[in-house]
DNA sequence: GTCAATATGAAATATTAATTCCAATCTACA
DNA sequence: TGTAGATTGGAATTAATATTTCATATTGAC
């Protein structure tokens, strides 16, 4: 077989435009219908492309064949490779400083391979996040009297942050790290009132588990920050978030979630800024 | 069959996500499985995918069933389905996405904010990193026997973040923060055969500032990361990395910050293991 | 117009993948 | 602790899908 077979959906693109004056004109029909439909390539069967190409599924596969494929089944992984880089487009990047980095690629390749995991992050974020829960987060929040910050290890870095932020903004809140192991009583004060942030990503600290149940129990209502909807944190928030943050070197990025929580803070100063107006007003 | 069986993903997400808690050991394992990977379940076999999430596959077709599905395959259509809706439109959405954001389209144009200025930060950063700072700076933490991190207010959550990353990576340090207000005598037990990062921007905290100065004094080589080469920082530092970090409704991002610490603090941890290991050899 | 080469259609076959079935293992409850 | 019911693993079965084959049609050269 060929050497030259087209691995990418650009170089097949660019040779199927290269050859389609010299294609029979069955063959030419299937490839025009395979440019313009790429989607149908990627999901159908053989037979229902053939259908819908209006040509016989061996036909399909005699076009695969001429371009340099075994078969149609390989054809096709090309067209479903582009319907996944599209959504992904820093992926490939990402793995290759990965590489890069493992066999030695000095430590720039470190550093840039940190930078892209937080740009992948900070771009699936922003695809992801759903505006309706936000606002949700913020209404209650903006509402609490108190805001109480719950997180640990690696997520206590944004935790420190957010209650910087609000601390800035004036809005009262309390950051639950008791050195003096009294988070217990702590979270005792909380009323429903008030309002949690909690903040968690696999492996889940259990600590940070077990003071979310305890503060919703209370009926202190929660807003989740968290990576999967089947994280123990979602069972106990009013609303969540689900970010997923890239990872290097065996560290995930933090920068979505930082994105996100200084958002929610000043979002939250936002808010309460226009309601203090409405009322005065 | 059941009528109410779910024809697009965020329906079937919900019912997902509703039923949770009653799901059995393994449906709930491929159900966590489909929701953190909708992609592979688009494009994979019953076969591989169950393999992925761990599981046989005749549990991923009761999944499928218990959703009200017949089977595998129209499930995996919804998945596919979604893939084709997200790419048609993603573009569409984006723009309308810009517009709302410019009209001033309420909160979510803070978080497009927060987003924005993170990426422009760290693209600023990818640029103008010097290789060889860092890389001096590398080998000046590597040959520390105890690494002291010192930051406050705003920086402190990245002092965090080094701190829980050098620990994971079992490399000592010391955090400088003492509730009991004995970051002096902290100071004290450090000497030249250690190493501080030392982080601070402009408003400089001035406990920061006078910690760092005295621990200058004992001969202690700095690490610096700040945002000007006029910073206080700069003057007692060894190497020092000047930041440019872009600001959203008064607050700044750290995002180049948190990239900067943790490629310095894994390139350590990797020329710590290289050394090693030419010692041994 | 005839012949050879090429292209096409349709059905047969081979391959792969989905589904079902049953025995084994857990779980909850008496 | 025993037992019914639910859950799971793994092989057997069935369905689907891709590919091959071969007869027929089409094209182009002489």
């Amino acid at each position: 077989m060929d050497e030259r077979v087209p691995r990418d959906f650009e170089t097949l693109r660019a040779t199927i435009l290269d050859r389609r004056a010299s294609l029979p004109k069955r063959i030419a029909q299937i490839a025009a219908y395979a440019l313009d439909n790429p989607d149908d390539i990627a999901f159908g069967t053989a037979a229902s492309i053939a259908a819908s190409a209006g040509v016989q599924p061996s036909t399909l596969i005699r076009f695969a064949q001429q371009l340099g494929f075994d078969g149609f089944t390989s054809l096709q992984q090309v067209f479903r490779e582009r319907l996944r880089e599209r959504n992904s487009s820093y992926d490939e990047r990402l793995a290759a400083l990965r590489a890069k980095a493992e066999e030695g690629g000095g430590h720039r390749a470190i550093f840039d391979g940190f930078v892209a995991a937080a740009s992948t992050s900070l771009g699936d974020i922003s695809r992801s996040l759903n505006d309706a829960h936000f606002e949700e987060a913020v209404t209650l929040l903006a509402k609490a009297e108190t805001i109480y910050v719950l997180a640990k290890r690696r997520s206590y870095p944004v935790a420190s942050y957010i209650a910087y932020a609000l601390g800035k903004l004036k809005i009262r809140n309390q950051l639950v790290e008791s050195a003096a192991g009294l988070n217990a009583e702590m979270i005792g004060f909380a009323t429903p009132r008030d309002a949690v942030i909690a903040i968690s990503f696999s492996p889940y600290a259990p600590a940070t588990i077990e003071e979310t149940r305890s503060i919703a129990e209370q009926g202190v209502p929660i807003v989740a920050i968290t990576d999967s909807s089947f994280s123990p944190l979602a069972q106990f928030a009013k609303v969540w978030f689900e970010v997923a943050e890239a990872d290097f070197g065996g560290f995930r990025s933090i920068s979505a979630t930082m994105a996100l929580a200084m958002a929610l803070t000043v979002a939250v100063g936002e808010k309460r800024r226009e309601t203090g107006r409405r009322r005065r007003g």
